[in-house]
RNA sequence: GGGGCGUUAGCUCAGCUGGUAGAGCAGCUGGCUUUUAACCAGUUGGUCAUAGGUUCGAAUCCUAUACGCCCCA
């Protein structure tokens, strides 16, 4: 394990042997190549040109990367650099090298660091390359690189080993662009708007803000128990009672449950949060950004999702829990969602872990996520959910049963949580106080009693509405990903 | 937590109802001065995930374990 050779094998020692010839020989891994070109800016400026107007005004470069391919032919041979920005070919001719250094260039290794100074030409098949005056071996592989064709394939080599994966596939190198792509749309629309980034703990002394199992960690010096944050929310409100009326934080939460294609333990959540909104507004404003993100990333509001269309141009369907639980459930009529007989024996029909405490909106929650959501392909708002599942959202004033509250589907999965925020002090004290009894009953998801956010409240949070979007689940979405492993570079695995 | 599938050379993969381990790429040797999955000839390379078991004989059958993937709770 803490062996860095315990996976020697004989392609490792032929390349170490060079590599001990190399260091013999002088100053090796030098750092003092200066490339000044890449290989895309290469193809951009001269790509379109004709083989003779590069040559007859020769352009000479530097470029630099990984070698990636060679093809050797006696006294000439072509090599593929791979740098940040693409691929460039090498061709290199004994004559039109200092002595030795065709031979040494031989000696390279798939895989090894290369600077490359030349002249920019076009070959008989019209391939842009640099003809190569001087090479120089920057950094020696002593790890082979996998095949060249199919590239790396082993799902859990390619999470242990992201490193190899990136070298090997393009389309990986790709896919963490457009996540930063997308990343980088969504804080320029919340700032367009004049949202406020900011940062909050992500060690808290009281884990709050969702429905969830913390991580625990210690403070040795002031030797107290610390949370890593299950979600930003109290601490972003407080920050709006402080007069950042528009706030976002675009981080990692992390929850101490089970990993699956949909979960890893630590995942990236937007949250945002504005003054004098309402849950509407936010509906509203989180159809312009899926807009926006998608035109921004993909060029379009279309995109297909694991061989479905989906078009993030047309309105957002906005359906209420219980009447998504009626459309989805042709069999059950209005008057049995009402009947706590009926639904605590449906619930156990479907083998749900039913509990004598659930209410009514913990049995329509747990069976609209057992029939309903999975059916949720195209873009939908699901709104109304009931108190008993909402702590933190203001309720109805026409029927406080029920929240200020949605949640955005797509294909299948729920992407945004958000509600018109619950603003009266001593209604969330009473909401705290029932979740500190479940608390004390067993139930670890539920919350603990916040006496900071309470008397925050006391000093008076203005109507606001807010809202956390899964990050990862987004760029799944735009990235035609199965599975969160895909779009996290270094996914949670057990130690190998 | 339960079920299914997988683990063979550095990489990608074959390997049938059990009979002593194979290919392509990479590597090594030689040839080749515009190739691009370069080509041609030759060649090295394996604790068949791990530990047991059945058998004259196990990559192959059985059991357990580890890791991974998928599905369910």
């Amino acid at each position: 394990m803490s062996d860095a050779h315990a996976d020697e094998h004989r392609l490792i020692a032929e390349r170490r042997a060079k590599l001990a010839a190399w260091r013999a020989a002088g100053a090796p891994f030098p750092n003092d190549f200066k490339r000044d070109a890449l290989a895309a800016e290469l193809h951009a400026r001269y790509g379109a040109c004709e083989a003779e107007a590069l040559a007859a005004e020769p352009v000479s470069v530097a470029v630099a990367g990984r070698m990636v391919s060679r093809r050797i032919m006696g006294k000439a041979a072509f090599a593929h650099l791979q740098d940040m920005s693409g691929r460039i070919q090498l061709y290199l001719r004994r004559d039109a090298l200092p002595e030795g250094a065709y031979e040494a260039f031989k000696d390279c290794d798939l895989g090894d660091i290369l600077g490359a100074r030349g002249t920019v030409f076009k070959t008989r098949t019209g391939e842009l390359s640099v003809e190569v005056r001087e090479l120089r071996l920057l950094t020696k592989a002593l790890r082979p690189l996998p095949d060249k064709y199919h590239g790396l394939t082993d799902t859990e080599q390619r999470y242990r080993q992201r490193y190899v994966d990136l070298i090997a596939n393009p389309g990986v190198r790709e896919l963490f662009r457009r996540r930063a792509a997308l990343i980088d749309s969504l804080r320029a629309f919340f700032r367009e708007r004049g949202f406020l980034e900011v940062e909050t703990p992500m060690m808290h002394p009281i884990p709050g803000g969702a429905a969830a199992r913390p991580f625990v960690t210690h403070h040795n010096a002031l030797d107290m128990d610390l949370y890593l944050r299950i979600a930003p929310e109290l601490y972003l409100k407080r920050l709006v009672v402080g007069g950042f009326e528009k706030v976002f934080e675009l981080n990692r939460n992390f929850r101490n449950e089970g990993v699956s294609t949909q979960h890893n333990p630590e995942f990236t959540m937007l949250e945002f949060y504005q003054a004098y909104a309402d849950y509407r507004d936010l509906m509203d404003l989180t159809e312009a950004l899926f807009r926006r993100l998608a035109e921004d990333v993909l060029g379009t509001t279309r995109l297909v999702y694991q061989g479905r269309e989906y078009d993030l141009g047309k309105p957002f369907e906005r359906l209420g829990l219980r009447e998504a639980l009626l459309r989805h459930n042709p069999g059950v009529g209005a008057a049995e969602l009402d009947d706590p007989v009926v639904l605590r024996d449906w619930a156990a029909r479907l083998d749900l872990p039913v509990k004598a405490e659930w209410g009514k909106g913990k049995l329509w929650l747990e069976l609209f996520e057992k029939t309903v959501e999975p059916k949720l392909l195209d873009p939908v708002f699901i709104v109304d959910y009931p108190t008993e599942v909402s702590p933190l959202a203001r309720r109805r004033d026409d029927d406080p049963f029920f929240t200020e509250r949605f949640e955005l589907f797509i294909a299948g999965r729920e992407i945004a949580n958000g509600f018109s925020e619950l603003n009266d002090p001593e209604d969330q004290a009473e909401r705290f106080r029932r979740q500190a009894a479940k608390k004390a009953a067993g139930d670890e998801e539920a919350m603990h009693y916040d006496a900071d956010y309470i008397r925050a409240l006391e000093y008076g949070l203005p109507p606001t509405a807010g809202e956390g979007i899964g990050v990862d689940r987004l760029v799944m979405l735009f990235t035609d990903s199965p599975s969160i492993r895909d779009v996290l570079l270094f996914p949670l695995l057990r130690p190998a």
